[in-house]
DNA sequence: GAAGATTATCTGCCATAGAGTATAAAGTTA
DNA sequence: TAACTTTATACTCTATGGCAGATAATCTTC
């Protein structure tokens, strides 16, 4: 399923939705990334600053990828932003 | 048109075609976006650590989106990889 | 090929991500 | 509710992004 994101918060919940899917731990998931226990956290949490690599090092670990397109007029998880 | 990117370089090589292709230049996309006119060279130029947020404000402005999805066994975009 | 526009780089400065290491706080299960 | 697991935070340190401000390098066009 693909998933709309539009803030760091958003990739934040996502990416935890799929970790959760493939039942890892933050640790194990910070292991195939290559990242800190702590940095999956962060990022998950939302970190707007967070790096774009470390990003990226997640999803691959997730098996996750990333499209770019034009803004659609109104998709459905927009509704999420109220939240 | 949908495009996949699976690195921070595939991702400015799209954000440099989108801005083109709206006849925008390096500074018009900075001050849309709140950033230095170097910041997007630098982010275009694929940045790996680049800050998401950065990212996330040059998208924006130029009304794009992002999707995550479970990886697809081998898009077209693969043979990007090569160059 | 000169002028003008656009993009790539540079210096100084400050804020902060993430590593390393550890612990506290939450959640889960017996 | 004690024991264990998982997640959130803390602290120090190093590296670097991005701002400010500016200039160099690279197109365009006439």
């Amino acid at each position: 399923m693909a998933e709309l994101v539009r803030s760091p918060k958003q990739i934040g919940a996502v990416l935890r939705r799929y970790r959760r899917g493939q039942n890892l731990t933050q640790a194990d998931l910070a292991k195939r990334a290559g990242v800190r226990q702590s940095t999956v956290s962060q990022v998950e949490g939302g970190l707007e600053t967070a790096k774009l690599n470390t990003l990226m090092d997640m999803l691959r670990a997730l098996d996750l990828e990333v499209v770019i397109q034009p803004r659609t007029k109104s998709s459905h998880s927009d509704i999420e932003d109220l939240f």
